[in-house]
DNA sequence: TTGAAAGCGCTAACAT
DNA sequence: ATGTTAGCGCTTTCAA
């Protein structure tokens, strides 16, 4: 490996010469030695060792990311355009982990970036705890929280970025009710993260705010948390066994997110159900695939690249050494971009008319 | 950030002292000693600063995976497989990149990694031109590439892990043959990897061996190529209208990979077609995704978590200094796991008969 | 305008 | 059994 060592020598001058031109303080430097230098470098390929100048300076082009699962396709995306503005924006790479939801891990992957040098970290997390964040950033860390919104009244040195998850709710539930549905239901996996229980709330407000709220349920999948992954079918036909066998049964249900509206359409389809002539759907994300099932998902859309480029930039900007008290203001809400209305949404069927479903095989009853 | 010293002073012994307990070299030292460190470390909170001792040792526990893109599901399913081997095996965390196949961003990559001292790394790449890896071997990475093949003959010095595709395609093919369809088509993104031939050669070995070779034919999607993201509907619907309109339209198609499937079934849905009633179509991968699919998509599961960990350990054992130039040996190619049967393959609509669809608005004709 | 030198936090000979 | 010390490759005063 060659070292700024090998430069100087090549070019006939200092390291610290090298090393200016490295940085950019070529104002005070005569030309042809500036030319030497720069001779000297592409001669032999020389590529500044990030280590070392990290151990000098403290400061390393990396970006923690922390997601609750890389195979979660929403994730994913996100990722992407975080990735994308924080490489072409910053020239940072990013060091991605998976959670799982669970705190230690979360620790343990701050613990670790800490250790690398990593000072600036997104964490798309909505554990109710945020010690263990807190923690990294009196130890010198930038985080910004992504889906969780700050606590109120209570001043927190970590910024907040997320979608107006109640409006969204509400966005998708009023599209149903305008429908004429009457019977809602609100699909989710279980475990109740802050977003989750937004997305609720605007759920419960729409249906209120149409006089319907003795029809609006809420229904979880039970415990099972991993859904990025292939239990998602599992997930999606168990709380079609509950909606389907729900007393006065829901025409219309609001998904949680986009990858939970396919699961439970598939889920449906084997519950003898059919989207939307029996029951209707809508999900949140707007993610892509959402434009591939069948019918293709009517669904909320979220400004993900919006967002993404918000993150990135709270996360990497220089923090003012005390601005960092003055919080309240580090919160940045995001309303959902629109409702994109494709073929999962159909006016309720009539009572007991000929849209009524076979009777599916109950084994479960909310 | 505490650091060594502080250690080493509340304990009251020498930094090598420190040193010694946090790499285990414990068994000549006095118990008392070692608890006394020990014990320093637990009251000062240390954690060892990585990039200190990476600047010594030349290691740091880094893992840099590039794909194509993290916004596609198939990758980012890898990429969670092989960040649990990863960390859970080895402590490793994973840098990752998207390189969106061109080459320019893998150099890129490649270079940051090396500043960084990252010295092991997978490569998704399918670009046919390896040259840049082999010169980040030479700089001293271990990088092992996925799906991709070693050419014949042509030792190299990166490691090669891949799912066997040409089996794979060859296993989608015979299932549709087994069924009675005679006018296959292989659906694909356009741009010619190494994978997507191989995939193409199985399709075409499997008609040829039913004597339907005539009938064989492979589709591509024009110049789309960042298919993991929203235009896969696009390439699914240009995709299906080439194919409704084929001369003697094909009743079975294989698709290069399960989200090119899914595209491709939405946009048959569009031109009219039905799956299976009109067209058949089975998948590639094995994707959860394609669980969750109306119809539900039949597809060949390749092994990936199994590649994962290959992948991984390739990565990550310690080269024996030379035994790098020994190659040949160095590929390892995994059958498929199993073909995934489920809905959306049926035996072809009689000629003329009932299943006849109606005619798409054609737009363009290959 | 350029160079010498002192570290950043850690490891690993080499001493003791 | 433990301590001393010389770097790893770079940045950055401070001198020249």
């Amino acid at each position: 490996m060659t070292t700024i060592q090998d430069v100087a020598r090549h070019a006939g001058v200092s390291v610290s010469t090298v090393s200016n031109v490295l940085n950019g303080r070529t104002d005070q430097m005569r030309a042809d030695t500036l030319a030497r230098v720069e001779h000297a470098i592409k001669m032999l390929q020389f590529r500044p060792n990030k280590l070392a100048r990290q151990l000098k300076t403290g400061q390393t082009p990396l970006l923690g990311l922390l997601v609750p699962s890389m195979a979660n396709p929403m994730y994913s995306y996100i990722a992407r355009e975080i990735e994308a503005i924080a490489q072409e924006r910053f020239g940072y790479r990013l060091v991605i982990g998976s959670t799982h939801r669970t705190s230690d891990r979360e620790a343990s992957f701050f613990e670790d970036l800490l250790a690398h040098g990593v000072r600036h970290v997104i964490v798309i997390s909505s554990l109710s705890d945020e010690r263990h964040i807190e923690l990294a950033v009196e130890r010198g860390m930038t985080v910004v929280s992504y889906d969780r919104p700050a606590t109120l009244g209570q001043p927190s040195l970590i910024e907040h970025v997320t979608p107006d998850n109640f409006e969204a709710a509400r966005l998708a539930t009023e599209h149903l009710i305008r429908y004429g549905h009457t019977r809602l239901a609100f699909a989710t996996v279980s475990g109740m993260t802050m977003s989750r229980s937004n997305k609720i709330r605007g759920f419960l407000a729409a249906a209120e705010h149409a006089g319907i709220q003795a029809g609006a349920h809420v229904f979880d999948s039970g415990p099972l948390e991993d859904y990025g992954d292939s239990v998602i079918a599992e997930v999606g036909y168990a709380l079609a066994l509950q909606i389907a066998n729900a007393p006065a049964r829901p025409t219309g249900v609001v998904a949680v997110n986009d990858l939970l509206a396919l699961g439970l359409m598939a889920g449906l389809r084997e519950t003898g159900l059919q989207v939307p002539r029996d029951v209707s759907v809508v999900g949140i994300d707007g993610h892509f695939l959402s434009a591939l099932s069948n019918p293709m998902l009517t669904t909320v859309e979220l400004p993900v690249p919006e967002m993404a480029r918000a993150m990135v930039e709270r996360a990497l900007r220089r923090r003012d050494a005390n601005t960092e008290v003055e919080a309240t203001g580090c919160e940045a809400i995001f309303p959902p971009t629109r409702l994109i209305e494709r073929e999962s949404v159909a006016p309720p069927p009539q009572e007991g008319g000929p849209g009524a479903p076979q009777q599916p095989s109950a084994t479960r009853n909310p």
